[in-house]
Formats: structure tokens, C-alpha cells, sequence
DNA sequence: TTTTGTGGTTACCTGCATGTTACTATTACT
DNA sequence: AGTAATAGTAACATGCAGGTAACCACAAAA
């Protein structure tokens, strides 16, 4: 007795594959390795360069620029050059930057509890 | 007049290193190009491997038995081997992989927006 | 006029993440 | 006996993400 090939599957896969596209479509945005930290980072407030260079561990000054510029292209962030002194470039969230922030929050919520299930091993 | 080197982060910088540090730890066992994808997919029921390669659309075969095998070590997916025919494999979340969900969910989500926001250009 | 700090950019290099293709074992159907 | 489907694995190839280090421009301070 062959089994068919559908026996495993009544599920509305057209809800799945919308739901599946609807992710790769953030990830494509909050993809690579720091844009979403760098979000996190900016959530409490405008930072400098050189402080979120600080403040994002390991990140080196290549990306950095490079993951602002594209987030800028994005509108999450803004970039404000202050008028001189040395220099002072600042970057704040925009409003839509802003809507990530549920995201971030599920994602570092989920991240805390997932670290207490490997703490007990 | 020189300004000081803290003018622009009245911060707590612990906060925002704790949320960092717990979006790393999410990441670093969600991330990859194919983890979410893949759990978003399950989310709608067990599933045998060839169905998921099918739904999650551009995965490759070596790609998929790869995430899942991680997967499964980490307690996100248990596999089920069915008593021959042609084999037979299934996979599905476990209770652990299901608290994934509201990532997903808030992911997929802001995703759906996003893509909205990109359409009116 | 030389140095220091900020905010970068550029060239170069490397490795890992991923893709492609071929191959396997098992059973069932024809 | 030969073919098809399922669930993989192994060998090989490759591109791009990311790191490192050097360099630039500007202004202020020494």
C-alpha cells in the first residue's frame, strides 16, 4: 500500500508561505549581523558614532558605517551632522526605526529566556 | 571651547548593553538564513522534509537537513522517524520551539508593514 | 606647525555560509 | 528487473560578509 505524498500536510499553506515571505521581507531589511543591535542600541536615545562603536561590542568601524548608511537608505535611522567642532555626526531612530521596537523587545525577550534554558542546562 | 566627549549619551548604557546582549543571544541560535523560516513554517504543523523544502522556497536539500539538525540539538524541532514505507521523517516544533511564536508572529508582522511602507515607494 | 580627536573611506584579505551536483539505502510499484 | 520516491550525505566550488590596517579631512589645542 503506497501512502500518498499529502498524508502529513492539511494545513493552509498559503497562510505559511505568506507568513514565511513576510519574515524573509524584515530580514531583509534587519539582516547581516548588527543592524538589529545597532536598533537596540539607538532605542535609548541619539548616539554618536564613536558611542555606538562603544556601546555595540565587537563591531568593527567599517560596518558600523556601512550598516548606518544603509539603515539611513532604509529610513530607520537619521543622521545629523552638528555644526563643527570636531566634527560631532549623531544618529537617532526615525519614527519608522521606531516601529522595530516591538520587534527588538519579543527578540530580547526571547533571548533572556532562552539563556536561563541553557543555564540549567 | 572644546565639548566634552559625553555631550550626546545621558543613557543607561547598562540597559541598553543587557538588551543588546539578549538579541545576540537570540540570534545566535534563530540566526542564519533559514532557522526562522523554517520554525515559522512548522508553526503550522508537523511536517515531513520534503514538504518544508517545498514551502520554505529556495532552501536547498543539504541547507535544510543542516538547520534542522541544529535545531533539533537545541531543542527547537523534534524528529520523527515513521515506520518505513519510503521512510517518512517528520518534524516538529516542540514546546520549546513554539515560545519562538511571538517572534515570529511580531516579526512576520512588522515585515507586512514594511513591505507596505516600501510599496508607496 | 605638529598633534589630537572625530568620523569616516579604501584596499586588501580571509573564511564561513551556502549552493551544486552526484551518490546512497530502502521500499514499493510496474 | 528496473524505476520511482523519500530522506538524506559527501565532495567540491564560490561569493560575499566581515575583519584589519592604513589613510583622509577638518578644526582646535599645544
Amino acid at each position: 500500500m503506497q501512502v500518498t505524498t499529502k498524508t502529513v500536510i492539511p494545513h493552509s499553506s498559503e497562510e505559511c508561505r505568506h507568513s514565511i515571505r513576510a519574515v524573509h521581507d524584515a530580514m531583509y531589511v534587519l539582516g547581516g549581523k548588527w543592524k538589529i543591535s545597532i536598533v537596540a542600541c539607538l532605542l535609548f536615545g541619539a548616539k554618536r558614532y564613536s558611542d555606538i562603536l562603544r556601546e555595540v561590542e565587537g563591531i568593527s568601524g567599517k560596518m558600523l558605517s556601512r550598516e548606518l548608511k544603509e539603515m539611513e537608505v532604509n529610513f530607520l535611522v537619521k543622521r545629523t551632522v552638528g555644526k563643527s567642532q570636531p566634527v560631532m555626526v549623531s544618529y537617532e531612530l526615525t519614527e519608522y526605526g521606531e516601529s522595530v521596537k516591538p520587534v527588538i523587545a519579543t527578540l530580547a525577550n526571547w533571548g533572556q529566556i532562552h539563556r536561563q534554558c541553557v543555564a540549567k542546562r
